[in-house]
DNA sequence: GCTAGCATGTAAACGGTTACATGATTAG
DNA sequence: CTAATCATGTAACCGTTTACATGCTAGC
């Protein structure tokens, strides 16, 4: 998903690396921190790729620092992982979050609404719960004997719900606009 | 959460690899599978900590293979594990469901309590949630500009409410335990 | 005898975590 | 001039993904 985030905020604007850094922790850095370990390669790999373009910048500011573009072939693949997200993409919630957050930039209704569809499937599909086994029977978590489990379920159900009902509204608006 | 998870279901009584690798698709295979490449070598690791030991079985049954059963060493990982929480196990929603699922296993309505309060105090700070920069102010994604940014606060608010409410009667119950 | 499914593994490529390293400006 | 902060990177270690490899047994 990394990659993903970079292009997605360079294609709203050019950044530099640090700025790129403040947008992620912004997004996501609440629930796992990026690390400048994980970032700086990451850049480099896009780099490579000709996904992104590294513009040196002129002495204004404080230290030797870049100015980060997207390139015409990091548009196509920034568009690309939005239009078709692996099956992954679709039922982590991390994941599928960092689509949602940059959804906005494939401008195409109908291509937006087939990736909510996507993920309101997945939500619908009957096996999308938590299972345990007792005595070597399989029981759904709902009937866990643990207080926990039953926790598990118990919020599960009311994310879920909640979902669906916002994906079902956003589908319709989309669908109209289309 | 591959180590923690193979430790707790291994805690509940022993199991062969593949029967391990079925309960784990039980528990987490709707959001992300796990596969024989991470499985095996995990296994490998935690039996060279001497967290785990392999017995090979007789005849009986199909192919060769082995029993799995938890060593007290592992034991007392595994309470550690559930008992000292990593901050990611915390804020990732991932990671804290499989804590959860394996979280009865402490047997001490306390130390559970504990677990549960150092989530709840993370759902309850202010800084919980997604932000994104709009002309180099940041913006909290319920006043964001797209539609799919404000869905995923939406989305997060609902569930965050939810798990709070969960949680809050959770460990009132636990606290009456003890 | 062959095929399907059971059961276990290995290896290469890739990416993330953690810790360390460095250079440059600004505030006191 | 010294500490803090800005800004960018590197390297070792570790784990996961993906794909491949293997051996055993049961049913047709």
């Amino acid at each position: 998903m990394l990659p993903l985030t970079i292009l997605g905020f360079l294609a709203e604007e050019p950044l530099h690396g640090y700025q790129l850094k403040d947008r992620i922790t912004g997004l996501t850095g609440h629930v796992k921190p990026v690390s400048d370990g994980a970032l700086y390669p990451a850049i480099t790999r896009l780099e490579d790729k000709g996904l992104i373009a590294r513009h040196p910048e002129p002495g204004t500011g404080a230290a030797p620092r870049h100015v980060l573009t997207l390139t015409p072939a990091g548009r196509e693949e920034l568009t690309r992982r939005l239009r078709e997200p692996a099956h992954t993409d679709i039922t982590d919630r991390n994941r599928y979050f960092t689509l949602l957050a940059f959804l906005h930039l494939l401008e195409d209704p109908e291509a937006q609404a087939a990736v909510l569809r996507r993920r309101l499937d997945f939500l619908n599909a009957p096996n999308a719960g938590f299972f345990f086994d007792e005595d070597g029977k399989s029981v759904k978590s709902e009937d866990a004997p643990t207080l926990f489990r039953r926790g598990m379920t118990q919020i599960a159900r009311a994310t879920s719900k909640a979902e669906r009902e916002w994906l079902t509204a956003a589908i319709a608006e989309l669908e109209a606009a289309a």
